[in-house]
Parts: structure tokens; C-alpha cells; sequence
DNA sequence: CGGTATCCGAACCGATACTG
DNA sequence: CAGTATCGGTTCGGATACCG
């Protein structure tokens, strides 16, 4: 009983459900946690580098969804003046939230797929990990 | 696990992506985040009692996703043999484990909406709070 | 290199009416 | 009460070709 009262703020709060609704454009777009994730592990991506990245990925979907993105303020654009072109793609100070708060979802994931083994890096060897087409 | 590796994973561990597209197809839907989270908050609910909590939502749509999330194994369907007939949903442990997993994508959500404040019940007066359709 | 433009099918999902 | 059946609109996103 006494464990369990202390564990209600983490384990069986009552959750508000306003917020959800905010998050679902952002969040059920097919791509976006994908391209948040993945400049967040870099720090950096230019547009191709991110092409590679989330294999599968076209142009114009890529593109829209930096847009959406930017929009939000979760993502920063810098354009060089450079030829050939080069535009870098950073994590704002929410979007690094994000990513931080997706922590647990992607780890819950992970921990169904695969028995219960994470998934990081190491065994994932990133890049160019075990995604496939 | 060390210390060290807790606050890796915490604060700017690099983050495989394949789990993600796992995620996807379940935190895209538009309402199973919010089904998740309402059946958690009552334990369990009436296909009706969902159809009012989820403002909005039309009953194939609920029906729909209802069973996506039985066959997940997120939640679980109990047929009460009874006329008029009953049936309640129910949290499966994946699916209180995946509504523990979004806590902090809602809090985040809830802090940039509204500046800092959270949202729990008590300020959201949870039932009937404010999700206007 | 970093995108747009265009086209198009597929998926999502809402409204409504009906049923066991 | 707890759904199903039907229909149809909108949005998403993939393929491909092209542009500055």
C-alpha cells in the first residue's frame, strides 16, 4: 500500500487528455519522430544525409514534413551561401524535448519487439543500422 | 547499469530508430493514444462510456481501433453475457506500459501549449474537461 | 545539393443508418 | 448496449521528373 501511494505520480495518475490532442498532428505523422530522433543523434543533418538516414523516405515528404516541423519550432534551418548549396538541420530547444520525452515510448517499443534487450547504437550499429526497406 | 549509462540514457544517448517504426502504426492513429490513456484512467470502460470520453469519435472508428488495440495485446475485451449487453475494456500490463511510456510526451505537449503548467485532473476537471470537438 | 511540381493511389476516418 | 454496413471525402505520402 505504502509502495504503491508513492509510485502513483509515475504509475496511475489520472492523465488529462487535452494535450494529446496537440500532440497527434505532430506525433502521427508518419515521419516526424524518425527525423527528430535522427538529428538529434547526429546534432546536425543536411537534407541528403537525412534522405540516407530514414530509408524509404521521398523528397517531398521529407521536405513537407522539415516544414511542418520548423513551423512547430521543434527544428532550426540554416542555409549557407555556399555552391554547391548546403542547409543544416538542428534541433530546437523543443524539439530536443521532444526527443527526450519519446525516450520512454521508444524504449517500450523496443522492449516489446525484441524480448528485452534496448536497442542503442552499440548493438544497432548506427549508422546504416537494421532498418530495411 | 552504472550511473554513468542511467544519465546516458537520460540526457544524449543515441537513439536507435528501428523501434520507432514499430511505434508508428499504433502512436499514429489518431485516437489510441487518447483510447489508451482514457481506459487507464478509469481502469475500465464501456464501449459507450469511451464513445463520450473520446468526444467526437464515430463508433466504427472506435470500433475500428478498439481491435487493433485487442489484437496488440494492449487491451483487453470483456463480454459480460447480460441483456442489455456489457462489455468492458481493460488495460493489458503492455498497454499500461505504453500509457506510462507517453506520460512525458503529454507533459511535454501540456508545458508548450500552455506555458509551464501541467494538466492533470485537477485542473482539467476530468470527466467532461475541456476537449471541445 | 537541396529542393519543387505533378500525379496518383491508399489509408484514414467521419456521418449515418441499421442490427442482434 | 454494442456494435456493423455502407459510403464517401480528405489527407497522406510514394514515384518520378525537373529546377536554381
Amino acid at each position: 500500500m505504502t509502495k504503491e501511494s508513492e509510485n502513483m505520480d509515475k504509475e496511475c495518475q489520472q492523465l488529462c487528455l487535452c494535450p494529446i490532442q496537440g500532440i497527434i498532428d505532430i506525433v502521427s505523422k508518419k515521419w516526424t519522430l524518425l527525423i527528430i530522433c535522427s538529428i538529434g543523434n547526429y546534432e546536425k543533418l543536411r537534407f541528403n544525409e537525412l534522405m540516407k538516414e530514414l530509408k524509404g523516405i521521398s523528397p517531398k515528404t521529407l521536405s513537407d514534413t522539415l516544414k511542418v516541423l520548423e513551423a512547430e519550432g521543434l527544428i532550426e534551418k540554416e542555409i549557407f551561401k555556399e555552391i554547391p548549396p548546403r542547409v543544416e538541420y538542428t534541433l530546437k530547444e523543443d524539439g530536443i524535448e521532444l526527443r527526450k520525452a519519446v525516450i520512454p515510448l521508444i524504449e517500450w517499443a523496443a522492449k516489446r519487439e525484441s524480448g528485452s534487450e534496448k536497442c542503442y547504437p552499440e548493438q544497432c550499429k548506427l549508422p546504416g543500422h537494421h532498418i530495411q526497406p
